[in-house]
DNA sequence: TATGAATGAGCTTTCATTCAT
DNA sequence: GATGAATGAAAGCTCATTCAT
């Protein structure tokens, strides 16, 4: 709220250092938790680590995150699952052809997870899911369903407004997700997906994949009839 | 098999039973190392494990590999050697479409790969490359450069006979990469790939995105005088 | 309440509400460190939790204990304050049998202590004694020293008018001690006294003992010549 | 077996010296625990402690023991459950009268249990049980239980064979149990259970309390008619 | 005076690695 | 060569105690 400084006039101005402090640790200790799970990995990263990184004492943590599993689950909300509501929200809005849609999709998670830090988070869950099964449950919960959901009811309003051909919805969806977790991947993984001396550029891999769904997803000259009657 | 020594008469009988013996124990152990480490991940699994599964004792896993991470490496190793010569050949010899070709591609990837245990070699090293550099170099130059080669070759072939449009190829390689690696994740990782109780039917999924690629593909009638309208 | 300031008059008028406040204080921390030493043992019992009980911060009860030991050490000396002074006098006075007198003494003392929170302070004694000399030594001398006193003097006022026989006064002491102090034992224990899934009545405990006790210290038909056959 | 000397002659002189710590291991390390179990209290024993008294390191005390909790119930089986077998067989083949019985058993319970190190773990379980609510069961189900069995019995055989009055056999075992009780209790609890500068004479301590208890159960001149016709 | 954020020693348990036999 | 007993560094978490505000 840039444009309401006077509205704080009546805070006190003696919101101490330490009060001030005490608001940010959250904060400080989930950045530095990420940067950490990312870098090393959930089991392979110490609480006390990251404690140091934010500056504080490994009991300080815990002050405010009951457990290391907590921990990360604060992480995970704060830096993929909190997008959902925005996604939704935006896939509600939406004015323009479906194909448009999914594009933007596509490129806005890029921007928002796919570059940034958080989807490294991806890449740990991939690889250490199996040893902690209640993280695993819970990244499921909030990350996995929702991802899932909304690019189901894109592909659906696609169909719906006769944009895409019949879809079969349970594996169509793998079309858009497959790629976009190969490309944090490759990111990851040390050249384990992608030849070494290459380097995807997210852009035009994007563009690339989306261009092959799309063509892949639309109506075929034959595909009018069949389809046409469905309704 | 002390009753059939003759069997084995192609092994110069200077070897003893105990020498044989000595000689087979590296490859029992890492048969035993590639389950385990592909069942739990590399840091749960003990190495005691190992050497149980083995059938030795911990100690006499030290006396060959120097450290559990050698051990890794020599899994690595052992299990990665030559695995593209035939799928090579039956490029060069086949006849049908291109469309054909890659089905077959990859429904004979999925039975000699992805359905056996050497996906959990890829599994392993997608969770386990970036604490392993010199595997991760070792298995992009020996699997990842020649797979990206061969599906390279079919998609150019595709565009030489006219039955695909113009692709980029370098990127369009990961429209057939990534939904087998992502087929291969989804079967390793719990359930984070894949929404929980949901149980991919590789058959249908592999038929699902061969279908949106080849569609994907393929000429449109547009495309006849190519990109002309894109613009 | 700061509308009954004349309810309060017999409170010198110097005193500011604050400064009561302050006083009340260490009563109140006792309070609740009494109840929760009592309910969970020492070792188990938070600073916190005591703070908490009391209305105050943590910080506030280490203004007043310089430690959670000398917290332990206050609740006890605190509880403990002439508590034989009244039963000495009913002793004075009492001019049924013997017997009776017993029954009452053991009665009154399970409704007075056994039944009371004080037990509390009796069972907190036999866990931590050993960790705290000093207080053992003050509760040895202000509640066990009385206690026994009294309780020979009752079985003495037996044996001299004649209803008691002969007993071995320091030990038989001990005929009446015991049964009440494991009464308290396994009211707090934790069914580490009385097998599980039992539990003791009371009343019925106390007649039970009673009645065995009465009739080990009576006369028995021999006793009359006292002692002459024993050998 | 001091008598059978050269039976063991076969045993081949090369159990090592390794081997033969091997087997005395466990047998060490329960006897440090005693000691420090009984000298500190269960929570204040730290396993480092332990296993440095029995001459090992922290991790050797694992490889007997998984657990500090199963260590604590290793000695008390050693100590304590372990007697009972003995102790029923004794019962079943005991041939006195059930005064006698009673007393043969309350002091080799005293030679055996109370008079040792291990009266310390009953000491201990009544201060912490109640933080331990597994191992309290451990010790209700192998100590206290047996214990009430057997005392039960005796009880019941006095009684059956006209020996002891008609008793409220449920609260009749407290009288013998709680003397034993408070007997360990005084020994362990730094004068809270007697004065100071009084040290009980165990035996005589024991006499006493045996005295009143059997004249306490014996048939009074007017329980003969009553109960006589019982049978 | 009162607060409560911050500290860090201390505890149990795990497991790769060593080495006497 | 083979064994497996022994080691000890680490790691997550708790809580009495301190001290800036």
């Amino acid at each position: 709220m840039p444009n309401t400084p006077s509205s704080n006039d009546n805070t006190p101005a003696t919101a101490t250092r330490r009060e001030r402090r005490k608001e940010a640790r959250p904060g400080e200790l989930i950045d530095a938790a990420l940067d950490l799970f990312v870098e090393k990995g959930f089991a392979a990263t110490r609480v006390e680590e990251v404690a140091a990184r934010a500056g504080v004492s490994k009991g300080t943590l815990f002050l405010y995150f009951p457990s290391k599993d907590e921990l990360f689950k604060a992480v995970v909300r704060e830096n993929i699952s909190g997008r959902f509501v925005e996604w939704n929200s935006e896939f509600e809005g939406f004015e323009g052809s479906t194909g448009d849609m999914l594009g933007y999709c596509m490129n806005s998670w890029w921007e928002r997870v796919g570059a940034t830090k958080a989807s490294g988070l991806t890449k740990l869950m991939m690889s250490e899911a199996s040893n902690f099964p209640e993280i695993a449950a819970f990244y499921q919960q909030e990350v996995i369903q929702p991802g899932h959901t909304l690019i189901r009811r894109i592909l659906q309003r696609g169909m719906d407004r006769g944009e895409f051909r019949s879809l079969d919805l349970d594996y169509a969806v793998y079309s858009v997700v497959a790629p976009m977790m190969f490309m944090i991947l490759s990111r990851h993984s040390m050249g384990v997906c992608v030849p070494s001396n290459v380097e995807l550029d997210p852009q035009r891999y994007i563009a690339a994949q989306l261009g092959v769904i799309l063509n892949g997803f639309s109506l075929r000259p034959d595909d009018a009839r069949p389809d046409a009657r469905k309704a």
